[in-house]
DNA sequence: TTAACTGTATTATTATATATAGTACAGTTG
DNA sequence: CAACTGTACTATATATAATAATACAGTTAA
């Protein structure tokens, strides 16, 4: 449920905790389930278990998840905040990433449609 | 004309480069417009000559400008290609962004009228 | 022709981020 | 108590990014 690609030059910590996300939007993480442990997801992937905790904090940090010392991670709650603005440093992000797409030469309508798509792929969340 | 983030966690070398295909797009530089050379814009903007020319070797690479030995760097001519596919680096990206958009609470709705204003700021291009 | 400019190449150095390795500690659980 | 949790720490290795200082080949205009 959780692939990452080692020769990716996207941080391995960085891909762990956006999975992560992906399996929350998805619906197969919900709230209070267990994650796998520090060391049996490091065990699984094939990286160190420093990489993992990394994540784990990251997530921990941006309230995704919660950790209890001697018990293990948990999803959090799903306090459902809906905003109606982009915040900057995903605004900036998707800017540069349109602007390249244009660049290559790909039409505003075939963006417009994979973003449907893509967002077609995560339920719940919005439609509640 | 070119504004960099000194502080940016983004490559400086990623920026100008992006700078540069931005005012292209917007029209600013056409074809055959001789870019600032190595040296002045490196003190233009406060960074050593190799980073500046180390972004115009990616972008001489990527058929954006050219570049003569003794003379300076160039616009290219734009070959005006239509793409109807993402390249797929730039679609995972574009869709790394979009799950991080969900997540944070932002509405599809919202996500494409923002691509429809990023896209709006870069006319010729796709009009032709 | 010469001086001043182009991009490019090279070597060395520094800083930062990422990942690994190994160990240790506090807390939980059966 | 044994086996598991997350966390913390030090040390090390690697890659990328950026700077610094030269040097070289080609161009351009005085």
């Amino acid at each position: 449920m959780i692939k990452i690609d080692l020769k990716s030059s996207i941080p391995i910590y960085e891909q762990i905790s956006r999975e992560i996300k992906k399996n929350i939007l998805k619906g197969f993480f919900k709230e209070n389930d267990p994650l796998p442990s520090v060391r049996k997801l490091a065990a699984s992937i094939g990286v160190n278990p420093n990489t993992i905790a990394k994540a784990y904090q990251e997530l921990e940090r941006n309230n995704v998840i919660y950790t209890v010392t001697g018990r293990g991670a948990f999803i959090a709650e799903n306090n459902n905040k809906t905003l109606n603005k982009i915040p900057e440093n995903l605004l900036n992000t998707l800017k540069n990433v349109v602007i390249e797409i244009i660049y290559s030469g790909v039409n505003e309508k075939i963006i417009i449609e994979e973003v449907k798509k893509i967002s077609s792929e995560f339920k719940g969340k919005d439609s509640e």
